[in-house]
RNA sequence: GGUGCGGUGGCGGAGAGGCUACGCACCGGCCUGCAAAGCCGAGUACACCGGUUCGAAUCCGGUCCGCACCUCCA
């Protein structure tokens, strides 16, 4: 089985085809850290995620890194907003980041270089296109010639004259052409900036990623990934960069080979802004859902498909979840231990091996469990292969052996519903029904759904 | 205006010329003091109009509708 994936410069599936198959190596544009991560931000993690999951059942080793930009106009906002220095701002969102993307089961990168750390190959970059006669220097800024390119424009599949004709931003004075971008650009005194031979600056958003790829992976490297909306310009203006500085109009190849972009999230069929104050946050979700619900809410349909938010899909995420859960606690977990080299159910592997297609991966699951769900049949290999196929989506069913929810009630809640739960058994044991029922009622009312079962009462508190 | 993606049953969501996708909900049954859970079973679909074909949700032409990007954005 080979892997078959998306490629959004050539726009068709592909074999991926490593460039050395001792060392896979991925770079994915991560976040700028100046709020909490939104929705939006957790699709990118969690496909990409997956998609170094998927790499590692065929290739030994694979390197991923994902920056971080720490040095950006939203920041500096945020900072005159918070009334906060930028580096507690940053700090502060890089941390909350990290534990929310480990919270839906996202591994940390290998590497996550943080852009004020690459100031220095940042501008020996800039040198670089400015020795090739590719940037130029006007009004103390730097900036990219996009004339000097003449593959510009072959991610977005874009033409000059249509962007020109679709320029909407006033064109700065200081620009050659309206496409021209900037590479380093002039700090005022209380912005952060670094000393550069064009002064006192800081750099423009795009060079990041080209300096730190190059660093981190070198170049070419295999799969660039990100959101489809950093196609133009961010990703555009990253191949015109990478492809002028190492070798003057080297083809896009020079610098990635696929690329790899996720489609957008949605509430309420609207794209998720500021101004419509639509913005889901996960730190809030997790409040609410446990990480593997929003997870498998995030890998519910395709990474390429926009993905609609809604409560909806976070219930039925969640009520799918539940029924397999409910199996997994039900067996011992001296049961995983015993038996480790369990294999990939084949249709599952395939499903991803096809672009990443979950949905049918996840069906192929149901089929699965299917075959599983009679007790009297003894298919440990089936289970085991199950429960292993859930882990390469990044979700744990065998490990949450205690009671999860009771996380959200404290100990004080906790006795009386252990109590009100004993009432009621000695009640059930006398046949006092109407009793028993009162109690489930109440319980009921505390938000507290109870359930009878061989092993005894199970309690759950309802979200 | 340019570029791209899409419209599938009540909802979510794959598939891509002939074969049940799948899940959630709903309905019927089994189980149960009753619930819940679990199990068994049934139903409902491919935006519209033409065409190609023995056969189209799938291919071709057209129409309508939605979304995104072209400006910071995952």
């Amino acid at each position: 089985m080979n892997i078959f994936l998306y490629d959004s410069l050539s726009k068709e599936k592909k074999e991926f085809v490593p460039i050395d198959s001792k060392k896979i190596r991925i770079y994915a544009c991560g976040p700028t850290v100046y709020n909490y991560a939104h929705i939006g931000n957790a699709r990118m993690s969690v496909v990409t995620d997956l998609l170094v999951n998927i790499l590692k059942t065929k290739f030994k080793k694979v390197v991923f890194v994902s920056n971080i930009t720490d040095v950006d106009d939203k920041i500096i906002e945020a900072s005159i907003r918070e009334k906060k220095p930028i580096k507690e701002i940053t700090t502060k969102y890089h941390k909350i980041y990290n534990e929310d993307m480990k919270r839906i089961g996202v591994k940390k990168p290998d590497f996550q270089p943080k852009a004020t750390d690459h100031i220095q190959e940042m501008i020996e970059m800039i040198n670089k296109l400015l020795e090739n006669n590719c940037a130029y220097i006007e009004d103390n800024h730097v900036l990219f010639d996009v004339s000097k390119y003449e593959y510009y424009g072959c991610l977005s599949k874009r033409t000059k004259e249509e962007q020109i004709a679709g320029n909407r931003i006033d064109v700065g004075e200081y620009k050659k052409n309206s496409e021209d971008f900037v590479l380093w650009k002039p700090s005022k005194k209380n912005e952060p900036g670094w000393k550069s031979p064009w002064g006192y600056g800081r750099p423009g958003w795009h060079i990041e990623c080209s300096a730190m790829s190059e660093k981190c992976l070198g170049i070419p490297f295999d799969i660039h990934c990100g959101g489809i909306d950093l196609t133009f310009p961010h990703h555009e203006n990253e191949i015109a960069q990478s492809c002028s500085a190492f070798k003057k109009n080297s083809d896009p190849q020079s610098f990635c080979k696929y690329w790899f972009h996720n489609g957008f999230v949605t509430v309420d069929g609207e794209k998720m802004s500021k101004s419509l104050g639509n913005i889901t946050l996960i730190n809030d979700l997790l409040s609410k859902y446990s990480g593997p619900v929003i997870r498998l809410s995030l890998l519910s349909s395709h990474y390429r498909q926009p993905l609609d938010w809604s409560t909806k899909i976070l219930e039925q995420s969640k009520k799918t979840l539940k029924k397999f859960e409910n199996f997994f606690d039900k067996i011992p977990s001296e049961f995983f231990l015993k038996d480790s080299n369990s294999n990939f159910d084949n249709e599952f592997l395939n499903s991803l091996y096809d672009d990443l297609n979950t949905p049918r991966a996840l069906a192929s699951l149901n089929k699965l469990f299917d075959k599983v769900k009679d007790p009297k049949k003894d298919d440990k290999k089936i289970i085991l292969s199950l429960a292993k196929c859930f882990q390469l989506l990044g979700i744990n069913l065998n490990k949450n052996k205690n009671n999860d929810e009771s996380n959200f009630v404290t100990k004080s809640e906790k006795k009386i519903i252990f109590d009100l739960i004993q009432e009621r058994e000695e009640a059930r044991k006398l046949k006092d029904f109407e009793r028993a029922d009162n109690i489930r009622d109440k319980l009921k009312k505390m938000n507290i759904n109870i359930e009878d079962s061989v092993e005894g009462t199970k309690w759950i508190k309802n979200e």
